[in-house]
DNA sequence: AATGGATGTTGTCACTGTCAACATCTGGCG
DNA sequence: CGCCAGATGTTGACAGTGACAACATCCATT
């Protein structure tokens, strides 16, 4: 006791939007999740500690509890803010040259991009997604939401006649693990050597590419 | 003390190579490693505990300690045997039709066949990747080798007028990063919905065939 | 003004990975 | 054969972790 009120510098750098009040935080949970995710970029998800968390924010080890059920439902919040800008990301891809061959490679790039630019974030959507789900119920929505882009865009295409008239799920489910390969191994570091700086914006734009005209020699004919 | 000798239920089920000593285990590298892997299997990678792997062998806490230098190295060593089982899986798959379409077909359903058959085991050794290679300095070299298998199935597929004559390394990467995803995107649940069963099959078969077609509409001519 | 709910803190617990010190066994030496 | 050095397994202990309960403080509503 009597320890109060000393763990902030009384200069404080907080977020600040009333005037702050030394005890309560004010905006603690948006706090807690911008430093967690900070946290797990530099350290990894299994280097993530509640108390770290906790004393970076100069807040004691266990106010978390009061705006997350428990540490996995701060992971399941993180990765629920990462499917909605994840969302927000793809469509704006999409927007640009919707209804185009164009937009779906724009929507490729946008997804590596957006795994890379926030590789924190995507480890926790894709690192434990099933156990993340039993923690926040709306997750499975959101995250579909992500998918639907996807869908969306190819169904338009097929109407344009842009891309074959297979099962639309089937294809949305083939360029999404194709970007999903590629922002995984390039995130694990089993992407292309890391020496060329260009490599791997070279070998989405070549996959993505690729995946509209196949692999397969020119000459023979596959129906 | 006086509390040796009594954690072996007289009838072992050990693998017994040695006549059992009951304090000596015999053969307790090899019982570590499976039992890591039931137990990641079971519970996840996060849900592996030293104590736990050593009280289902009937061992103490520490022993583990005399064959890994901690719990990474355990990881790493899973990892390791990951990727050697794994090679030799992409190999019999390959061999089998070597030089023709349908062995490239047939090395990506052996890919995703074996994350699936063997979770455990491919969720360390992508998990996390980087983390490991410092544990085991041979690791790197042993997953190469698994890409290499990959790399020269495309190249002699060049050779052979099957596919397009673009940098292999570029076509390597991108069969890999599909059949990544596509085994990721599996193993945590976020394949086709689970409710029909020969759907994943489907997938896969279908994004495999697809790769090699391409997924523009046949009118149109790309080069 | 006061009071109940929201928010933050301290004390504590069981559990974990790891190390040091010790016990036991085994193979190879004389 | 006897014995001892190294390999293998065990116990004790420690710091760090997530979680809960009990308590402190603050704020909004009456």
């Amino acid at each position: 006791m009597a320890a109060y009120h000393q763990h902030m510098p009384a200069s404080a750098s907080r977020t600040l939007r009333k005037p702050p009040s030394r005890y309560h935080h004010g905006d603690l949970r948006r706090a807690l999740l911008a430093e967690a995710v900070r946290t797990i970029a530099r350290d990894g998800v299994e280097g993530l500690t509640l108390r770290e968390v906790g004393a970076r924010l100069g807040v004691s080890r266990t106010a978390l509890y009061r705006h997350f059920a428990d540490k996995s439902s701060l992971l399941a919040a993180v990765a629920r803010e990462g499917f909605e800008r994840f969302t927000a990301a793809l469509r704006d891809a999409w927007g640009a040259h919707e209804g185009t061959r164009t937009g779906l490679e724009r929507m490729g790039e946008a997804y590596v991009r957006f795994a890379l630019e926030h590789p924190a974030h995507y480890r926790v959507m894709f690192g434990d997604y099933r156990h993340l789900c039993e923690k926040d119920a709306e997750l499975t929505a959101v995250a579909e939401g992500s998918f639907r882009v996807l869908l969306d865009a190819i169904v338009s295409l097929q109407e344009a006649n842009v891309i074959r008239r297979d099962d639309p799920r089937m294809q949305a489910h083939l360029v999404w693990s194709l970007v999903h390969g590629l922002a995984m191994l390039a995130i694990d570091g089993l992407g292309p050597p890391a020496d060329a700086p260009g490599a791997l914006a070279d070998v989405v734009h070549f996959a993505i590419r690729r995946l509209g005209t196949g692999l397969d020699a020119p000459e023979r004919k596959r129906r």
